[in-house]
DNA sequence: CATATGTCCTGAGAGC
DNA sequence: TGCTCTCAGGACATAT
């Protein structure tokens, strides 16, 4: 599940096609259809081959490919898509093969589940659709005041809100529950109803989270589709404080058990000691 | 407007 | 052993 911290790696792993030019684009033919792929191939391929790459980019949980011409290629791994140098772990969910002339010969896009998607973008298109009303501030970026005013008259749960995209980008449902427990704040607690010094602690725990996990590399989970762009594990797994520990003692507290809960349709880990409502 | 729910997708693992 | 079923959660569309 690419959170910002796997998107990130990805982002500096495939930092050394940077200057490579696009030399073709292969759409691998049965699954095209699965994923997003836009716009279509034919145009994709006139507006693509040839550039230069210029500079790789993050969005949130996007990674962006900056194009001589003034596009971008936008990939979204969403759930299983993987960005890969080294070669793909098979070839039945292949997706996108750009083939480059520079040092790296070819960088894919491997999607599992195929819920992921490649679009390329003009400069006027990337404004829009992945503008500032889309994609809120990068949460290795925002301040604390620009986060307390975007969510502190929200009536949602902290964890929920956490998630929204537009209000902060980059946190998913594994760092959100890591956070919140460093955060000592109960997923459940209405923003509104948190105290600035909570706010202050959210901050802080999401700014330290998210930054240990891009030393780490990212969390490989046990279904294990998380991969680098070589094909290797991350390692912030074995750092889990919470996610995916039902029943496991707190590492905080040790006196209680982590407790799992449902929110928005999706799982909540945390301590119900260390995180009071 | 803000918030909540439904949808897509595949394969791992549970349960029988 | 081998089958069926549930679940995992990215972003977005649609509903309330």
């Amino acid at each position: 599940m690419p959170e910002l911290p796997e998107v990130e790696t990805m982002r500096r792993g495939v930092l050394p096609v940077v200057g490579s030019c696009v030399k073709s684009i292969h759409f691998v033919a049965s699954p095209y259809k699965k994923i997003r792929i836009t716009p279509r191939r034919d145009v994709f391929r006139h507006r693509a081959v040839g550039q230069r790459i210029t500079e790789i980019g993050r969005l949130g949980k996007r990674v962006l490919l900056h194009l001589e011409n003034r596009h971008t290629i936008v990939i979204e791994p969403r759930m299983t898509g993987l960005l890969l140098l080294a070669e793909p772990p098979d070839e039945q969910h292949l997706r996108v093969g750009f083939q480059l002339r520079g040092p790296v010969p070819w960088l894919w896009f491997w999607d599992r589940r195929g819920l992921g998607s490649v679009r390329l973008m003009s400069e006027r298109q990337l404004a829009i659709e992945l503008g500032p009303q889309r994609v809120g501030p990068d949460a290795l970026a925002i301040t604390l005041d620009q986060l307390h005013a975007r969510l502190r008259d929200s009536r949602r749960a902290i964890k929920v809100a956490l998630l929204d995209q537009r209000a902060i980008a980059g946190v998913g449902n594994l760092y959100v529950s890591e956070l919140l427990h460093v955060a000592r704040i109960h997923p459940e607690k209405r923003c509104d109803r948190l105290t600035r010094n909570q706010w202050s602690r959210i901050h802080a725990a999401m700014l330290d989270v998210l930054r240990e996990a891009i030393r780490y590399e990212g969390s490989t989970l046990s279904d294990g589709t998380y991969r680098n762009v070589l094909n290797q594990e991350g390692g912030y797994q074995h750092c889990h404080r919470v996610y995916g520990r039902p029943e496991k003692p707190c590492p905080r507290c040790q006196n209680s058990r982590v407790k799992r809960i449902v929110q928005a349709q999706r799982s909540t880990f945390f301590c119900p000691r260390c995180q009071r409502k």
